[in-house]
DNA sequence: CATAGCCGCCTTTTT
DNA sequence: GGCGGCTATG
């Protein structure tokens, strides 16, 4: 282990790394450098003779793979250890042991947009209405399901209502869509994986005995398979590290479960835990503020929060009268900082939602700041994108009907509606599948001459590219994916048609040329590049991945997509009430929902390392209509050492609707997150405001942990400041 | 069979 | 406000 890096580990940090054998469980809060911890102990185990081979460390992205494995690197060799996240790791897995798992290798990985197709499909295969059972719903159950590894089988014989009854007819008919297309989604790849290790013995013992060693980052997000394949993976030894905070665990939604951190010491009860309660990346102002807001989550263990910086600039939250004035000022502050000689790389701004970005975009735009927003997932979502991966994932996996559908008849070749409901017609009939029934469309009796023509001349095209693939669907290990691609681009029609298109169709080649340089960038930097390895890479890609810090420009992100982010300097916008906590998790009444909300505040606010900057709008466009906004709750609880600017008016809100009459007023001006005390029910927290004038009521979340709706001319609540 | 235009649906966060 | 699917028309 490199000795002046060792240095800089604090004592407990270096315990944490030396600890080799058995489980270890790194609790650490936010800048505490628990990645370092996971990075260290790499190159401190291929130090004491572990070979490189037998090391498998899990983080939560792919970019945070690539910056773990290239520091690895450069503690000494760490070349050969397996650093991805779990679902590439699953992907690697399922695909060696196929047969196995019951799937056929050259699988294709179903995006959300694939995923709600085949829903879809379900929904309208039971005859289901729609309406009554969106397909994103359904989804979402299924979903929930599959990271709890029930089946569609086994949840069907325990459903008893009608609600569950169905869903797990979609569920199964769901399943049945995927494996004909030999199509598998992201829980998939997780619960399969589980599956796999669960069920075969010698599969798990035989990968639990190459990976001698487990480290897991991160581990407060993961969710019930994701335990289970660690749980596995480490069946033969019990060399599990993990690192997380629960105060950062803001994927709930998801199916992460708090728990598997929490339970750690019983699952392995010769667990050695080491806290990590230094922070070396913040101030001790931001701390502070952090450390006041987390405080109100009440379903949590208390961690103090140390600070090793001086106090250094006070937080600063701001109002501003709309999201432009926000964006506008905001930006200003931009060049602000840039002229006191601050980077553009070192500042970034986060938001809850994507449509967020919209105002900061033209703002910048306006001001000619350089941005990057970080969505990689976008880029592959454009039609021309998902066309051109199509053609390619046909190729290798020919049963991918979606896929199929999406290129027959694009660019348009006369493949319309009634022909291809009439090729779908004989594939049923022959149970065969499409792309079968388009290579016989000769035989198909109800085509017309032309069609029958047109389908011939597509399926020689298609069997034109595959040529260029090995038997098994995989390419020639001479070819790469960027040839092909390009070949694909021009052959298919796609480029002649989107050029005589105008600029959309510019845009569109442009887009696609980028595409192919970065296959040919993937090419380039894999041993043996294959077209299903590509694909089903890219398929993994997430936002947080498009994240480039070479160049100089102001990033924005939401604010999951900054997690294990730092900054100089934190923007965080649209701090509302309904937006930060989003109205979907605060209007369920959930306390849990709420509490993932602040840790989802607490995750911004202690990304940044000098400057923290907080603001929100007193109106904002929604839905393109203006509305009035009301501060976020968790404003109120951030302490009393920030400091509060407007622009526009005062700070203080003040009420629903200002042209309400004077009487009401003085009794309008509770609002949410305001702390009230009550004769009988002591303190609390006013969560709710219903304007009813003199007979208006208010909900409050009593500290005894019961809410009370009550009126509020006969409540007497007496407010308390801060 | 293709295209244009209209209607209606969804709209949190993401591997 | 934006996209996708559906319908009416050429």
């Amino acid at each position: 282990m490199d000795e002046a890096l060792a240095r800089q580990l604090t004592d407990s940090q270096r315990r944490a790394v030396f600890h080799m054998e058995g489980p270890l469980l790194v609790l650490a809060g936010p800048g505490s450098g628990k990645t370092r911890v996971i990075t260290h102990r790499i190159a401190a185990l291929i130090d004491s003779g572990v070979a490189p081979y037998n090391i498998c460390a899990i983080t939560f992205t792919n970019k945070a793979a690539e910056e773990m494995r290239q520091r690895a690197l450069s503690l000494g060799g760490s070349a050969g250890a397996h650093i991805s996240t779990f679902h590439s790791l699953c992907v690697r897995i399922l695909r060696r042991y196929a047969d196995r798992a019951a799937i056929s290798a050259n699988f294709s990985i179903y995006d959300q947009a694939d995923q709600l197709r085949c829903v879809k499909q379900a929904v309208k295969d039971r005859y289901l209405d729609a309406a009554n059972f969106p397909p994103a719903r359904m989804l979402e159950a299924i979903g929930a399901l599959k990271n709890k590894l029930r089946d569609a089988e086994s949840f069907a014989q325990e459903a008893c209502d009608f609600f569950s009854r169905t869903l797990a007819d979609v569920y199964r008919s769901y399943q049945n869509l995927l494996s004909e297309r030999n199509g598998v989604d992201f829980d998939d790849l997780l619960m399969k994986t589980a599956v796999l290790l669960r069920d075969c013995p010698d599969v798990c013992s035989e990968l639990s005995n190459r990976f001698k060693f487990v480290l897991i980052d991160e581990y407060q997000d993961t969710n019930y398979a994701q335990y289970k394949i660690a749980e596995l993976l480490v069946s033969q030894h019990s060399n599990i590290c993990a690192t997380g905070d629960p105060d950062q665990s803001i994927y709930r939604w998801r199916g992460a479960d708090i728990r598997n951190i929490m339970a750690f010491e019983s699952d392995w009860p010769d667990a050695v835990v080491i806290k990590l309660e230094e922070n070396f990346r913040s101030t001790a102002n931001i701390l502070a503020v952090a450390d006041n807001l987390i405080a109100f989550n009440r379903n949590r263990k208390h961690k103090k929060l140390i600070a090793t910086k001086p106090a250094g600039e006070s937080v600063v939250l701001t109002a501003y009268e709309g999201e432009h004035e926000e964006a506008e000022a905001v930006a200003r502050q931009i060049i602000e900082l840039a002229d006191n000689g601050a980077k553009l790389n070192d500042m970034a701004f986060f938001y809850r939602v994507n449509a967020q970005s919209r105002a900061l975009e033209e703002a910048f735009v306006r001001s000619r700041i350089p941005y990057q927003i970080v969505r990689g997932v976008e880029f592959y979502r454009r039609k021309e994108i998902r066309d051109l991966l199509a053609y390619l994932k046909i190729l290798v996996n020919p049963s991918d009907e979606i896929a199929l559908l999406r290129v027959i008849n694009t660019p348009a070749r006369g493949i319309g509606k009634t022909t291809i409901d009439r090729i779908r017609a004989y594939a049923e009939q022959n149970r065969i599948g499409l792309f079968e029934a388009v290579k016989r469309s000769g035989k198909i009796e109800s085509l017309s001459k032309a069609a029958r023509a047109r389908l011939a001349v597509f399926a020689n095209m298609i069997a034109q590219f595959q040529e260029d693939l090995g038997g098994q669907g995989l390419p020639r290990a001479c070819r790469g994916v960027a040839p092909l691609a390009s070949r694909v681009l021009d052959e298919s029609g796609m480029a002649q048609s989107l050029g005589a298109a105008g600029a959309d169709g510019e845009v569109a080649l442009e887009n696609l040329n980028e595409l192919i340089n970065s296959a040919a960038d993937y090419d380039k930097q894999t041993e043996q590049p294959s077209l299903l390895d590509y694909l089903q890479q890219i398929s993994l890609f997430s936002d947080a991945d498009a994240y480039d810090a070479s160049s100089d420009c102001v990033r924005l992100m939401t604010l999951h997509a900054a997690k294990g982010l730092e900054f100089e300097n934190v923007f965080i916008v649209g701090v509302e009430e309904g937006l930060l906590p989003h109205e979907r998790s605060s209007a369920a009444e959930s306390e849990e929902d709420l509490e993932e909300e602040r840790r989802l505040f607490f995750v911004g606010i202690t990304r940044a390392i000098a400057r923290l900057h907080i603001s929100y709008a007193r109106y904002r466009t929604v839905r393109g209509q203006q509305l009035r906004t009301i501060p976020s709750q968790f404003l109120f609880e951030l302490g009393p050492d920030i400091t509060e600017q407007t622009e526009g008016s005062d700070y203080d809100y003040d009420g629903i609707d200002e042209d309400q009459s004077v009487e009401s007023e003085s009794i309008a001006d509770f609002i949410p997150g305001q702390l009230v005390r009550h004769d009988a029910f002591g303190l609390g927290r006013i969560e709710k405001f219903v304007d009813m004038g003199a007979n208006s009521v208010v909900s409050v979340r009593f500290n005894s942990g019961q809410t009370k709706s009550l009126m509020v001319k006969f409540a007497n609540l007496s407010k308390v400041d801060m």
